[in-house]
DNA sequence: CATCGGCATGTTCACGTAAACATGCTTCGC
DNA sequence: GCGAAGCATGTTTACGTGAACATGCCGATG
């Protein structure tokens, strides 16, 4: 069951990964010295530097990130709270939180919430206090947030992704209402009497505040306000939307708060025989990668997951760094991107 | 600048989170009873036990993960090595693995690289010893890893997901193999004469196999293998193929490596006219949620990515916890989902 | 020329935990 | 009734690092 104990040419004890000991007697110097080098400080004489860095190329010596960690009392580490079976937009901001966080010398800890109940918040959050992090970023969009029994460990730096802006904490998010706002206008523009909104669900923000901001264009201009459908994101709950609006007739432009459902959507109105543009106008909402792909390729709202990430790191990383009360909310800008499927409302 | 001193009704000294030596004074017991309440011991007796937990109660104690890493030399965290941008089907793993993780007691730390150059990976492998991590899940599917002259840590366990069977490192994977003889049969079954493939990118181990398995399969049954159609997975190379198939005018059944490029696919088919499955008849690969609520709904290969999460993590686990040598390779089976996007071969 | 200040480097120690070993009590068998 | 064995619990120590303080040297300044 034992390893053969293969024998390293090298001074250090074997089989045993070197410390800081190790390279301090390789280069005849103090750790203290090998600790300074490590820690890139600036008071170490060039000579004596490159002697440490000399030893420790020779010994393949890394630091050990528990004991700075145990000794220093930081963990170089974020912590990010999100829902499994995440939006394909989560993902796209993990994924620049990620690259972020590892630009400012942060790893990334995940810490997956099964299902969006109070419960499992709860639990991820408790479970927090025992994780090596330093902060936490938080991808959770339902209202779970508010009524929280839940307890975030005191003291600890938090920034949250992507929902309301009523919490104590400094919120990152996409301009919601100015997207929302675009994607009605354009429709309007093109001659529509009005635009039906198929929402997202209810008790997540964005759905609402991409609702609210389509009511409010639409009141603005005194349009008609038609009745909202409502889905859960999915593809599938779009095409049942859809379907509802081909058989009811009257909507000549759609405004559907996410790609997906404009997806389902356009399956809908292809199934129906209905021509969009030409007879209903279709916008989305996230400019996901293969909506470009879409038939007919997709009219929708462009978000910059990637600035909501790199904002939502510069602000913890400010948080940890600089004390608990500078990081700020931030409201990252949308953008229309205008396809093929949308158009000039009927004649 | 300073905060209040917000003043705690407990006997801890104030403004530091309690050590267990807070709670052994606390319970009236030894820090070494607190330590072996905390790791779950059996051989402590109930009632000091409850003194012990009451005590960890009323102080809010957690243990510190540092500390307990230093001395124990184990992390309880598996690190993630992954493409940033990746495609759907490694976030779903990503997600199933942090699911399984948890679950085994483990954290996952998010090792981005940014481009799939040697030279990234490399780095990201070389930061890999600094990192808290007690083995790592490699989720690269091109071929960079064979001519690593990167090194991973020697005795770092690692399982390798969708990737390549030639490591010296376990591999979880889908059955790449068997989904495409299912998607190339299934399209054969219907009575077309042969299957059109388009693959993958070049230099991808999952691309590779799909497009090795469809030729097989063809020639196992001694039809034509018409020429590749090279994509990179993303809708709009699938467009563009979709483009080139529907002028060339031959193909009657596609096989595309990816539910994306598939959709990418139908777009060019519909714009140029051609009755899906009426005149062609397609098949994707992947099963990704919004492939239902294409137009038409596409029939395509289910492949189980909770499965190759869970069973990386599994492997993974034994690995680190059984000695190296106890975990194995795997093979995720797959499945064909019919949908209305293929059919009979046209007359 | 004496003192002082700056700088490279060394020494001591504590961070919070858990392994190893030590102690003392209870119970059991002969 | 006495030693052994088992078990709950306590004591000591080391894990690897970096902060705080100490030392010793060199050049500058009055």
């Amino acid at each position: 069951m034992t390893l053969p104990d293969t024998e390293v040419g090298s001074a250090a004890s074997r089989r045993r990964v070197p410390s800081m000991a190790d390279v301090a007697r390789e280069a005849g110097v103090s750790g203290q010295t090998v600790s300074r080098v490590s820690t890139g400080r600036t008071n170490v004489d060039d000579e004596t530097r490159n002697r440490v860095l000399a030893a420790m190329q020779k010994l393949g010596y890394r630091p050990n990130s528990a004991a700075r960690a145990l000794r220093s009392g930081q963990f170089k580490n974020i912590g990010v709270i999100m829902f499994t079976l995440s939006s394909f937009g989560n993902m796209r901001t993990l994924d620049s939180i990620a690259v972020a966080a590892a630009a400012a010398g942060y790893s990334i800890t995940l810490i997956p919430v099964q299902r969006p109940t109070q419960g499992e918040v709860s639990i991820a959050f408790s479970r927090l206090s025992e994780q090596a992090v330093d902060g936490v970023i938080i991808i959770i969009e339902a209202h779970l947030l508010d009524e929280a029994d839940v307890e975030l460990p005191v003291g600890l730096p938090v920034v949250v992704v992507d929902s309301s802006a009523r919490y104590q904490y400094p919120v990152v998010d996409t301009d919601q209402a100015e997207g929302a706002r675009l994607a009605t206008e354009h429709l309007l523009d093109h001659g529509h009497a009005t635009v039906w909104h198929i929402s997202g669900p209810r008790g997540s923000y964005s759905a609402e505040r991409r609702l609210e901001s389509w009511r409010e264009t639409l009141e603005a201009k005194g349009r008609v306000v038609p009745p909202v459908v409502v889905g859960d994101w999915s593809a599938e709950s779009g095409y049942r939307a859809g379907l509802q609006l081909a058989a009811d007739g009257e909507a000549t432009a759609i405004f559907a708060a996410n790609d997906e459902m404009a997806l389902g959507v356009l399956r809908a109105l292809h199934e129906r025989g209905v021509a969009v543009p030409g007879r209903v106008s279709v916008v989305g909402f996230d400019d996901m990668q293969a909506s470009s792909s879409f038939w007919p390729p997709l009219t929708t709202v462009h978000q910059s997951f990637e600035d909501v990430g790199k904002h939502g790191v510069r602000e913890l990383v400010k948080e940890i760094e600089e004390g608990s009360h500078t990081a700020s909310s931030v409201l990252v800008p949308t953008r229309l991107v205008v396809r093929a499927s949308s158009g000039p409302a009927p004649a």
